[in-house]
RNA sequence: GGGCCUGUAGCUCAGCCGGUUAGAGCGUUCCUCUGAUAAGGGAGAGGUCGUUGGUUCGAGUCCAACCAGGCCCA
């Protein structure tokens, strides 16, 4: 037993398959499931819900970023013993299953949808998830993630048994025990406890609780059909509710835009204007969408805004807002009236459209003409001032035309394609007809102009079409009336009957990371509207809704329990299936009104119905309420911010609130922002600057991409890509495998191995200098491991990983540096000893620390550190508690001690540089001034360690560095400021015409400065007066935080001999490196110098010797060498021969 | 239309309650160190702190307007 060799180039993506591996050989997933529930007594659990990531596509390398904080969180609060449930979540239902399965099948309509038919396209959508759940379990697992995963090829298997025969029987292995059903049936248990495994929300149990969740809704009175103008999108043949189109629906596109003459044929009695009887007159008007032109019934004016009456060279006279003119008319017009918005009001007009037979329908039955009305939104900034208003097809229009009892004309059905009554447009996409309605317009002599106009207009957000404006019924959920009060002022009777401030409440309940996203959520409800849940589509939750056509009364359906006893028709056809359409919509009830036989509405449900449910469903709420009241709420959860606020996060609070009666579903709520690529764009294949999570993951690493996403900012948006992958890894991960590595070679090479029970019994250092270094880096480790607990224990991963990487760097650049002396050394003594023992303890304590980071390379260096060393010791390091240390005990004197050695010998460096004399050159002396006693105290014992560091004989403690530095004195603005006022630039001035020097030293004897303003004097304490330092330009001064740092230059022949001896030592170690010779190879050397190298070369023959393992040093060439250079010390030429000695 | 955020070096970003000479990382140039290091260290170049006003002894920081970009809600 013992270290297996580390080599120091490693290649991390190859680690992490072999750690892969190892989880799996050793079940290391499951091992740590129970241990976590074996320590849940003591340590309690930690709760985590997980936000369903659609199962539709590949995983992107931004879910990775979400993944990895899920991953994290839920690996470090293992390692503090908690139980978890360890639950991944796959969104499956709705439109965007259903796109993407049309786009697979080859289909552009509904029509094909049914000609294909409902049940084998609903197994076609199964098909897809399981497909799309297999692939991203995959790469869930890939990027580290730990999860109760399903075996993938499960998933495949009932994916092509599904397409096959649905109803052919299976059995699979859950963790109970096998489960056997039609595979129709066993893939609606998905997640569920007898199947384990990651939840399905198409799952039999999800579909019923949403059931169950719109029941109550049912119950409180808060379900309603409506009939509104929706935003439609004719592709889908669906509504998009508002909760999808904000944001992301709205995309940047130029319509042809056109502007009509609506030629006016009355002015009622009243008006301060008449119509001349031969005047062609017209409003003007504007409208972006041409299709709806066809449905105009009114025209909006806003009733304060001024208008004119203007002659154009066309013979028209044409009415507008005055503010519109510019951007409306073309050629010469003459301002020939100007009048009120008021004022117009009752005018009636001749439509665009009259002639069709919809439109003369329309008004008949309503005995309407069309007429001017008042609208206070009307402005002039766009258009004319004069909107026109088409009840059926704008969702404002609706709300107008319900005001004034306006007649609605509806044009499209839901393919977006004209319907009857609309003559020669019958049978035409309204996408298509713009130039057909503007040819036509003109024919009628109604056109005025048309202009290219580029607004932001809503999209389909999931296949991308042009939404447009239809009068649709819909089904939706009340969320209450916003009172006009503050939310305190709202009483208890007011909240129980609006559901929006019952979620408020929830929202309350939970802190937010980071902070704004409360304000963002409470925004949201406060004004959202009611919740659309209904979709005209075939593939989702089969709405329970029962809507009467005898007697209209609706009824909602709360169970699958409720639906069998209700039924009188076709619940055999139905038993044994999924809740899913076609075989659900056979069932019928008998009306609890009027007892007429009621088939379900054919809806299906809002997809986030399906993911906000999971807060309920997945912790079996129904089944085993003690279970979902031990895990209920959660108590982290964790999404990507852009769209959640009024998705997920709004759908898991509105269900889990009502279902949980007025508990919140979370305690913490973390968010983040959006992944970019690095050039500051989004993500797209079209842009091709995409990058696809398994090529990330097989170039950059896992690990790598981990510690990028642990260690950004979660509220700003990521630039993610290779290049800050690179610098990532240099950062860090190359450093830690660079100390590991080191550690483990020299160890191999003395054969060291730690104690069974290392760490405890290792006796320190004989050198009371190495045993204080010892003792510095343990205490380092014990400051780190407090800063990143406390760091993750509030969310914050970024602060984390910069308290980690700091001390890694100091691990690395100070006390290995500083150590590795004691690990070339020959004798393995106890200081030896003590070395390996400290730098092995660190090693495995801070991949415990690193270890829910960076889950791979820390797994591989405990594997070595520590189970190559020790059988009985935790099987993965993911096993293992994380480490623990005690504020109260930090030794703060040491740690400060030490950063200030650190500091100085910096500022000794960069001071010798400025000088410019290279390292290896010894000098005399460095001076070095601090403030306190303390500090000098600390330096004086740490002198040697400061000599070796700036390569220096002595180190001289000073409190004065006078004649090396500038004296400066600036005003303490912060307190000078307040004090003087209008004063304060005479105090500055009065300061700058003192002698600094001696200002400096009275300021420092205790005494005050005395300064002239003019006309009175100012007495100035040490406090008023920052005394500052500064290198006096050209010589060898740093100073920095206080500190203060001067070497002295003046070099003598010893000093310059010994540097050549340094020279020497360095090149001849090259060599051997470029001989191929081992670190421990002895080899005979031959030079051929003279002059001051010469005498260094024999001043220093003790030193070279033992630095380069030479066995013996000739002032000759040797005759065979293995290697020889010539090389250039000083000024001169000098010839290098070595040998491997024969030993 | 309303609200919020951002604008600082070539790039990515810090900059606390207004206070001294505006910083870091990457990149770049030069120097240096190195028998763990695809590393490390140091120095240099690089800024009208989006623009214009205002408040103040003093503004990157506070206020107003504007410009540019982003987000949220109508």
């Amino acid at each position: 037993m013992g270290f297996q060799d580390v080599s120091n180039k490693v290649d991390f993506v190859k680690l992490e398959y072999d750690i892969l591996d190892y989880w799996q050989k050793t079940d290391a997933f499951n091992e740590l499931r129970r241990l976590r529930a074996a320590t849940e007594k003591e340590y309690g659990i930690f709760s985590f819900i997980d936000g369903p990531i659609t199962a539709n596509n590949p995983m992107g390398v931004h879910h990775a970023w979400g993944r990895t904080y899920k991953d994290l969180y839920q690996r470090y609060h293992a390692m503090l013993g908690k139980n978890e449930r360890w639950q991944n979540g796959f969104d499956c239902q709705g439109l965007w299953v259903e796109v993407n399965v049309e786009k697979r099948l080859g289909f552009n309509s509904k029509r094909e949808i049914e000609k294909f038919g409902l049940a084998k396209f609903t197994n076609e959508c199964k098909h897809q998830v399981l497909n799309y759940s297999a692939v991203q379990t995959e790469q869930s697992i890939r990027l580290g993630y730990w999860m109760d995963w399903n075996d993938p090829a499960v998933l495949r298997r009932l994916r092509d048994m599904l397409t096959e025969n649905p109803y052919q029987q299976v059995t699979v292995q859950g963790p109970k025990g096998p489960v056997t059903g039609t595979v129709e049936q066993v893939v609606g248990q998905l997640g569920m406890p007898q199947m384990g495994g990651s939840y399905f929300t198409f799952s039999d149990e999800n579909n019923y609780q949403i059931w169950a969740f719109l029941k109550k809704c049912f119950d409180r009175g808060w379900v309603y059909k409506g009939r509104d103008v929706m935003p439609w999108c004719a592709r889908c043949g669906t509504g998009i509710s508002q909760h999808e189109i904000v944001t992301e629906g709205y995309q940047e596109v130029t319509h042809e835009s056109v502007y009509v003459r609506f030629p006016i044929t009355n002015k009622p009695q009243g008006s301060s204007e008449t119509l001349g009887v031969s005047d062609k007159e017209a409003l003007l008007v504007w409208t972006t969408t041409p299709w709806t032109l066809t449905s105009n019934v009114a025209a909006a004016v806003g009733p304060e805004l001024v208008y004119v009456k203007v002659q154009a060279e066309d013979g028209w006279t044409y009415y507008l807002a005055e503010e519109a003119m510019k951007q409306s008319l073309t050629g010469k017009v003459e301002v020939v009236g100007r009048l009120k918005g008021e004022d117009m009001l009752g005018w009636e007009y001749s439509g665009p459209f009259d002639e069709l037979p919809a439109a003369q329908a329309a008004f008949a039955e309503m005995n309407y003409t069309h007429r001017v009305i008042a609208w206070k939104e009307v402005g002039a900034d766009e258009g004319t001032g004069i909107v026109h208003i088409a009840p059926g097809c704008g969702a404002e229009d609706f709300g107008l035309g319900k005001e004034f009892n306006l007649p609605v004309i509806a044009p499209l059905d839901e393919n977006g394609i004209y319907k009857d009554g609309f003559d020669w447009l019958v049978g035409q996409s309204a996408h298509d007809v713009a130039p057909a309605i503007f040819e036509n317009l003109h024919g009628k002599g109604v056109y005025y102009r048309k202009q290219r106009y580029a607004h932001r207009y809503p999209h389909c957000w999931r296949c991308g079409s042009e939404l447009v404006y239809r009068l649709v019924d819909e089904w939706f959920i009340s969320m209450g009336e916003l009172y006009d009060k503050p939310r305190e002022a709202v009483t208890a009777v007011e909240k129980a009957a609006s559901f929006r401030y019952q979620i408020m409440d929830s929202v309350d309940q939970a802190n937010w990371y980071p902070s704004f996203g409360y304000d963002r959520e409470q925004d949201w409800l406060r004004n959202m509207h009611d919740w659309m849940i209904s979709k005209k589509r075939y593939y989702g939750l089969a709405l329970p809704i029962y809507e009467c056509q005898a007697c209209g009364h609706f009824h909602i359906v709360g169970s699958r329990e409720e639906l069998k006893e209700r039924a009188i028709e076709g619940w055999d056809e139905f038993d044994g299936h999924t809740p899913h359409r076609p075989y659900i919509d056979g069932v019928k009830i008998a009306c609890p009104n009027c007892g007429q036989p009621v088939e379900r509405i054919k809806d299906v449900g809002n997809p986030w119905l399906d993911a906000g449910i999971v807060g309920i469903s997945t912790i079996h709420y129904s089944a085993d309420r003690e279970y979902w009241e031990k895990w209920y709420p959660a108590d982290w959860i964790s999404e990507s911010f852009p769209g959640q606020f009024r998705n997920w996060f709004y759908s898991l609070l509105a269900q889990s609130t009502l279902m949980a009666d007025g508990v919140g579903p979370f305690k913490n709520l973390f968010g983040y922002a959006t992944l970019q690529a690095e050039d500051g764009r989004d993500m797209h294949k079209s842009s091709g600057n995409m990058i696809e999570f398994n090529e990330a993951a097989d170039k950059m690493g896992a690990d790598t991409m981990r510690w990028l996403y642990a260690s950004c900012k979660p509220e700003q948006n990521l630039r993610f890509g290779y290049h800050v992958g690179d610098d990532t890894r240099r950062r860090f991960l190359i450093p830690l495998w660079n100390v590991y590595s080191f550690f483990v070679s020299y160890a191999q090479l003395d054969n060291w191995q730690p104690n069974a029970d290392f760490g405890s019994d290792t006796p320190p250092s004989p050198n009371a200098a190495h045993a204080q270094m010892d003792k510095w880096i343990v205490e380092r480790l014990a400051e780190t491991t407090l800063a990143t607990r406390a760091a993750l224990d509030v969310y914050d991963s970024e602060k984390a990983t910069q308290h980690l990487e700091a001390f890694l760097d100091d691990l690395s650049n100070w006390y290995v540096r500083r150590s590795r002396r004691r690990f070339w050394k020959s004798e393995a003594d106890e200081d030896k000893n003590a070395a390996y023992a400290t730098l092995h303890q660190v090693l495995v304590d801070y991949v415990k620390l690193l270890a829910p980071f960076v889950p791979f390379v820390t797994e591989a260096i405990y594997q070595n550190l520590v189970r190559s060393v020790d059988d009985n010791a935790p099987a993965s390091v993911h096993h293992c508690f994380y480490p623990q240390a005690d504020a109260a005990t930090l030794d703060q004197a040491l740690l400060a001690k030490m950063r200030l050695a650190i500091v100085t010998a910096g500022l000794g460096r960069a001071a010798r540089g400025a000088a410019d004399v290279k390292l290896r050159q010894p000098l005399a002396k460095a001076r070095v001034n601090v403030g306190s006693l303390q500090e000098q105290a600390d330096l004086v014992e740490l002198a040697d360690v400061l000599q070796e560091e700036i390569n220096v004989k002595a180190i001289e403690i000073v409190s004065e560095v006078g004649e090396l530095v500038d004296y400066k004195l600036l005003p303490n603005n912060r307190v000078l400021g307040p004090k003087f006022g209008k004063d304060f630039p005479r105090i500055r001035q009065a300061l700058e015409s003192l002698d600094p020097a001696q200002a400096a030293r009275q300021l420092q004897a205790g005494q005050n400065l005395v300064v002239e303003l003019g006309d009175k004097t100012a007495e100035l304490t040490g406090e008023d007066v920052l005394v500052q330092t500064e290198a006096r330009g050209g010589l060898a001064v740093a100073s920095d935080k206080g500190v203060t740092v001067a070497v002295d230059t003046h070099l003598t022949p010893e000093l310059v001999q010994e540097g050549y001896a340094r020279d020497l030592v360095r090149a001849i170690n090259t060599m051997r490196k470029d001989a191929g010779l081992e670190i421990s190879d002895r080899i005979d050397l031959g030079y051929v110098a003279d002059g001051d190298v010469a005498a260094a070369m024999v001043t220093f023959a003790a030193y070279v010797q033992q630095e380069t393992l030479a066995l013996t040093v000739t002032a000759v060439p040797l005759p065979t060498p293995d290697f020889q250079q010539t090389i250039t010390v000083g000024d001169q030429d000098i010839l290098l021969s070595l040998r491997k000695a024969a030993d």
